[in-house]
This record gives C-alpha cells, sequence and structure tokens, in this order.
DNA sequence: GCGACAG
DNA sequence: ATCTTGTCGC
C-alpha cells in the first residue's frame, strides 16, 4: 500500500467512527495495545489485558512482525495495525475497551490508530498519546486536572494529567466512547503517568524482541 | 521557502 | 520507536 493509497484508506472509514458511549457499556476487561521495535525491521505487537476493578493482567499476546510501512506522521497507523489486528484475533474473548498508544480524533484527518484500530474491531477504543497533536494550556497540576487539546480550531482531544506535577497525557476518542468516558477510564488506568495497560503492554513487547 | 510532524 | 545509570529533587 502506498501513502497515497494509505490517506485515501483513513478518509473511507474515519465516517464510521462512533463518538459516543454505549449506555449500556460496562469496562471490565481493558486492553492495552504496544508495538516496540528492533534495530532492523523485527517488531513485537503486544496486548495485554487487565481486569478494569484490580488492574492485574488477565491475559496477554505477542506477536512478532515486520516494520513494511514507513514511519510517516498521520499514517502511523499503517505500521502498526497489521500486527495489532493478529493479536487481538488471538485473545480468548473481545475485551470491553481498546487502549491505544497514539492518538484517536486527534489526528490531521481525525483518524488516528485508535479511530482504525477501533473501526476494524468494532470495538470502544481510545488513544493515549505522550505528545499533543494540536495545542492546548497546561492543566492544572493535580491528579485529574485537564484541558482542551484544540487543532484547527476543533477540541479534537484532552491534556490530562494522570499524576500530580508530571507532563499531562494526550487523549481522544477512538470509537464508540465520548471524551468524557475516555478520560475517567484512562484515569482509573493510571498508577504513573501511563496507562498501566499501555505500560504492560510495552515491556511485554520489548521482552519478545530479546 | 519554512515550520510541523502520534510512534 | 530506540540509544541508557545514576542521580537530583520532593
Amino acid at each position: 500500500m502506498t501513502p497515497e493509497e494509505a490517506v485515501a484508506e483513513q478518509e473511507r472509514l474515519r465516517s464510521l467512527v462512533v463518538p459516543r458511549t454505549d449506555p449500556g457499556l460496562v469496562v471490565r476487561r481493558v486492553a492495552g495495545l504496544d508495538v516496540s521495535y528492533a534495530e532492523d525491521d523485527r517488531l513485537a505487537a503486544a496486548v495485554v489485558v487487565l481486569d478494569a476493578g484490580s488492574l492485574e493482567t488477565v491475559e496477554e499476546v505477542v506477536v512478532p512482525g515486520r516494520a513494511d510501512f514507513p514511519y510517516v506522521p498521520g499514517l502511523f497507523a499503517f505500521r502498526e495495525l497489521p500486527s495489532l489486528m493478529t493479536a487481538l484475533e488471538r485473545l480468548s474473548a473481545p475485551p470491553d475497551l481498546l487502549v491505544c498508544d497514539g492518538q484517536g480524533l486527534a489526528h490531521p484527518r481525525r483518524f488516528g490508530l485508535a479511530c482504525h484500530v477501533g473501526v476494524l474491531t468494532g470495538l470502544p477504543s481510545l488513544g493515549v498519546a505522550k505528545t499533543p497533536m494540536g495545542r492546548f494550556t497546561p492543566p492544572g497540576e493535580h491528579r485529574g486536572a485537564h484541558s482542551d487539546l484544540v487543532d484547527d480550531g476543533e477540541v479534537v482531544g484532552r491534556a490530562l494529567r494522570t499524576r500530580e506535577g508530571v507532563k499531562p497525557v494526550f487523549v481522544s476518542v477512538g470509537h464508540l466512547i465520548d471524551l468524557d468516558r475516555a478520560c475517567a477510564e484512562v484515569l482509573r488506568l493510571c498508577v504513573t503517568r501511563l496507562p498501566e495497560t499501555t505500560r504492560r503492554a510495552d515491556a511485554l513487547g520489548r521482552a519478545q524482541l530479546r
């Protein structure tokens, strides 16, 4: 697939994003998705499922793969999606929510990795990025403080302080969830700056490359 | 031409 | 993303 085709694919799928939460959504099994890279073109896609209440790990899947798409800002998903989808298919049961490492609607075409994974799986999803895709005013210093993440005059996500006095993370809607609920879910997953879901998926992916 | 640009 | 231990600070 060429970068041009990838852009067309994003524009075709973005209309399928549902930025609302089903009234009956109960999040018990939460999955963290992350991909680690080796020095060559090898990569490892990891998915770790936690019990949302206890934060205990209940399932892990890691899949080896190759980076066959270049890293291009805005097309990031095409690098990680194939292996992540394979990993998700190997879970014993679909999670209630997918927590992605990167942006959701906070994307130049409003279709970041979190939206893409959500639409392809049909599962609720959200994105937690370590750097912003847009502008924001620093949120208050206390845990839970937040401010709008704005891009092109639109509120595309939120800068969320997940820990007192630490740089905020950037949360945006992926699919089948609203921004308030997305931030609430992220906050309850955070013991340190990043959600436990992504921290554990990151650790699993790195271990796999050894 | 210059700056921006998830991981 | 990755290269990387100890260390300064609360």
